[in-house]
DNA sequence: TTGTTTTCCGAAACCGATTTCGGTTAGTCT
DNA sequence: AGACTAACCGAAATCGGTTTCGGAAAACAA
């Protein structure tokens, strides 16, 4: 660089005054006059004078970060609500210059290792953490720590932290509602692996709609898979292999339901007339499928600055427990839900005959 | 969390020792007995000791954190290749125990004093930058700092700095030859605003190809656009009310091309039937779009471990145009590029015919 | 003029590590 | 036994800031 990075020492010198001066006159210490404040500020300006944020993060004890653990991938799946998410937690956390630091463990057994390491290592403030499991041991380990944390997402027992989550289980009845209006009594269900809390409470949703609707439980329109577009794929042709399938079906995310889509369509069927599908997550890519997906829309935007205003919180001393934030998913009708096909029922009964 | 963290001092209280031995014990310093230097890990390891890394750093004078500049939004879309970067670049940089800090600029124009700040500001030992302008104050900025970098992609003037980039006129290039050698004669480009290095590049692969296979150069048939799904539908729209509309559309990402596809459709065309198209980026969203698309795939994966490994050789005193790596792109057939249609041409001809 | 406040700045401790330097103790050699 | 060399550890400076405390100079009051 133009020369090293210019400190407090030199700038001092630079100005004829000790260190601490300069420094409070920096700070607005009430103590300076304004003649050599603004001596001092203009000085710095000139020089380029920045504060080493290592020493005055040091010095002041507290590292003015935070972190956020990233999801670990299934595979090399793109997570599109990653970059929104930073977005809007980089958005939060500027308002008082404070760093992000982005951090991942390497392996699911490392990952609470990892955690303590960097609690211990003063490295962050606080963390967000993605994605929880049913009984995230991440969750148990930082509530023991006494550290500062927000969880984007929720578990069962989500009473004593802090969090920012989407109704899935609201949602998930909306979703089903939706279809019985349309005529569908048996409507299915597409899921992720349920250690996902999120997985557990769509599906809690799904179950409840069925029954308040006065619907046969049957355990077989229930298909768990990978939570991807492959698992959506997997499991939709499981459905469809069913000697009674299913006219609707539910899934847990929108990648899956584009994999349920593609299982759809390669057996002839057309998607939203013959068999209705339902994403969750509100995709903008959803309008590009084929066809365009109706799913349950979650106001991504704002998650991230809302996380990051919650962590903030909490790090000066709020309750973690008052910051808790259940927001509603909308139905976002595109073009995979529509009425029940007395047609399709028939030709599902007719093959059931074939194949039996 | 269960006491504050625990400093060398009260750990070397707790031995019965002094804090500059117990700091060359855990660094393996040769002055210090093995007997004493396994009790004092033991202890560490026991009492839970991580070093605090403001200290540290401060103290040995690097910061060992790499910054990854987030590329600001057109609008609110998500971008998939982001967290897939962050992930390479973690990886890279794990294996020497570097922290990865993300960061925005507000806007444009306080992204220089950003940079500036954050860099004298010694937080970060390095910076990533993305998607690069044409002429870009930022890498000029960062050259005249004398500022380890490296970039996620290339400009025109790329001599002097470190990078890595996929080769955009090579893939244009492939992308424009493969739909000749299908028949099409009139192959047009949808672009995104030329101020991006990318951009231009891109075009300039296909121009040199339009050219290289002695087709005219229509400048009607090249749409510069927003960089999104919505750009690439109007752009796609003005091609298609040309007099002589294109039979085939290559686009600068493919985002943009489920614009195009919607374009297409709207008007009662079947994309890869009646016009081609071929995007650029592979994109696995891209399999589930109507039609599932062709592409150019650009590996993704490695990019982001590619570029924390370049910039840490580059922090150790690497000469950074030692570090520039070009990858191509590969041609990924799906369903949206096919053979010129003899009738697709009768019908244009018959439809300049009706609106002139 | 003397005494009492203010106003303003310097000296120094401190944050938690790293690292140089110097001094004890023990071991080796003659 | 005396001297010399290693081996091992402690003292202290340092990184670049923040913050408390005290003192000098200037302003004010009596």
């Amino acid at each position: 660089m133009s020369g090293k990075p210019v400190s407090l020492k030199v700038l001092a010198a630079h100005l004829d005054l000790t260190v601490s001066t300069v420094s409070r006159a920096i700070n607005d210490y009430a103590d300076i006059s304004p003649a050599t404040r603004d001596r001092v500020k203009r000085a710095a300006a000139e020089l380029g004078y920045r504060p080493n944020q290592n020493a005055r993060r040091l010095s002041i004890g507290s590292p003015e970060t935070v972190g956020y653990m990233m999801p670990r991938y299934s595979a090399s799946i793109a997570q599109p609500f990653v970059s929104q998410l930073l977005q809007g937690l980089g958005e939060a956390l500027s308002k008082r210059q404070w760093d992000l630091l982005v951090t991942q463990a390497d392996s699911a057994s490392n990952e609470l290792a990892y955690i303590e390491r960097t609690v211990r290592s003063g490295r962050v403030g606080g963390l967000v953490i993605s994605r929880p499991l049913k009984n995230d041991p991440r969750i148990k380990l930082l509530l023991d720590l006494k550290f500062p944390f927000v969880v984007h997402g929720r578990t069962a027992s989500s009473a004593d932290y802090a969090w920012y989550d989407v109704d899935g289980a609201e949602a998930f009845v909306t979703a089903v509602n939706h279809l019985v209006a349309l005529g569908h009594s048996r409507v299915a269900f597409v899921g992720a692996p349920l250690q996902f809390a999120f997985a557990q409470d769509r599906l809690n949703g799904y179950q409840l709609a069925i029954k308040a609707n006065g619907l046969n439980t049957d355990e077989d329109l229930i298909q768990i898979a990978d939570f991807s577009d492959d698992g959506g794929e997997i499991a939709t042709n499981m459905l469809l292999d069913l000697p009674n399938p299913p006219t609707a079906i539910v899934c847990v995310s929108d990648t899956m339901a584009f994999g349920a889509l593609a299982a759809i369509r390669a057996r002839g069927f057309l998607p939203g007339i013959n068999i209705s599908v339902i994403g969750y997550d509100g995709l903008s890519f959803g309008t590009h499928s084929n066809p365009p997906l109706t799913t349950m829309a979650q106001p991504q935007a704002q998650a991230g600055r809302r996380l990051g205003d919650m962590l903030l919180a909490i790090i000066d001393g709020d309750d973690p427990s008052k910051h808790q934030e259940l927001q509603r998913a909308q139905l976002l009708r595109r073009k995979t839900d529509g009425p029940l096909q007395a047609a399709m029922v028939q030709r599902h009964v007719s093959n059931r005959e074939e194949t039996t």
